[in-house]
DNA sequence: CATACGTGGAG
DNA sequence: TCTCCAAGTAT
């Protein structure tokens, strides 16, 4: 089956002009604003990105203001987000954008491209919208409405499999209104063409589609990959002065919730983690101030990442042994905080910090 | 190319 | 409770 190209576009760019997301990002087309809701919609739902967005536009209106951010505000105002190496990239791109485009954001594809965090899909989101490129924006959304409209099997896990629908949608976008047609279809993917509902009465492609009111539908795209997590164990230690503030550590600038604050933890094996649970003693603490003396179990909790699944056992240090320590001992990764409000916590802390203040 | 990288919503 | 998924990118 052939489509017609131009009548499908017309029926496609008329849905949309009729039933578009009123999403706060496109009332504008200034690329930094583009820019800044498609990272936050990075692997994350639209309705969750909105808050974050309005504060960060706030507090960065212009990508001077990103360049010359500082790290743990910016980091902050992400706290929650998930995926944290977006906001360092971010910054860094806006620091790119002043050194190598007199701090315009650029329009060539292969310049957006090239900027920290910007992959295939976000250069060709921000080049056609913000600058009409005719560039298809392929996200998971473009690819099931695709996969379903031309019947592709091929496994959308794999990286080469990504030019069959390339060819695909190279051939259907619109060259008037390439932002409209690529949001179009993100729209369709996420309110009509669902992955477990195609819902094909209320779609406007319907006509067009090799999968319209099949029940084959839901079986496309073929994906094969799935994630297993490694579960990993952990004491976290809440230690407590005589002024009630508690010990953070910054963990390091690279990998898992790089940069964030966190209670110290303790790795240990399955059998050691229910050793704790069960009450005994912490076998090897870590480097502290000083050594702690008497510990008390207090709760476990678990957090899942999207590779990792954590089991946290929350040990106290028990008032008698609440402790001072030197002021030399502290640095920029180390301190004693009782508001938690300034500085980024990640998923498992800010679960500790509840399990300690109920 | 496979894996690391967060979180919350939906069924 | 469990599994999959959501506007992906870096390495």
């Amino acid at each position: 089956m052939m489509i017609n190209t131009e009548k499908f576009q017309a029926d496609l760019l008329a849905w949309y002009d009729k039933h578009k997301k009123p999403l706060p990002w496109r009332l504008s087309r200034d690329p930094y604003k583009i820019w800044i809701s498609e990272i936050m919609s990075q692997q994350t739902q639209v309705e969750t990105v909105i808050p974050y967005y309005e504060r960060f536009i706030k507090k960065y209106p212009t990508i001077k203001d990103l360049a010359e951010a500082e790290d743990a505000e910016l980091l902050k105002l992400w706290e929650g987000l998930g995926y944290y190496s977006r906001a360092r990239n971010l910054k860094l791109a806006a620091i790119e954008v002043q050194e190598n485009f007199d701090g315009v954001f650029p329009s060539d594809l292969m310049d957006i491209l090239s900027l920290k965090g910007i992959g295939p899909y976000t250069a060709a989101a921000i080049a056609s919208i913000a600058f009409d490129a005719v560039e298809p924006a392929i996200d998971g959304n473009l690819l099931r409405v695709t996969s379903r409209l031309y019947r592709i099997s091929e496994d959308i896990s794999l990286g080469r499999s990504r030019k069959v629908f390339e060819e695909k949608l190279r051939g259907l976008i619109s060259s008037e209104r390439p932002g409209d047609f690529n949001q179009a279809l993100m729209d369709i993917g996420s309110t009509i063409c669902k992955p477990k509902q195609a819902n094909c009465d209320s779609c406007p492609l319907a006509d067009y589609c090799q999968l319209a009111f099949s029940e084959e539908a839901v079986n496309f795209p073929v994906k094969t990959k799935k994630l297993k997590q490694k579960d990993l164990y952990y004491a976290a230690l809440a230690l407590q002065n005589s002024s009630g503030e508690y010990y953070l550590e910054k963990r390091p600038s690279t990998g898992l919730l790089a940069n964030m604050w966190t209670f110290p933890l303790v790795e240990m094996n399955k059998k050691e983690y229910e050793a704790v649970l069960s009450g005994e003693a912490i076998q090897s603490l870590p480097d502290l101030p000083e050594s702690i003396s008497r510990t008390a179990f207090l709760d476990k909790l678990t957090h899942i990442f999207s590779h990792q699944k954590w089991h946290i056992a929350v040990i106290q240090a028990i008032p008698e042994d609440r402790f001072e320590v030197a002021e030399d001992f502290l640095t920029e990764d180390k301190l004693w905080l009782e508001d938690m409000s300034a500085i980024p916590l990640a998923g498992p802390q800010v679960k500790i910090f509840e399990l300690l203040n109920k």
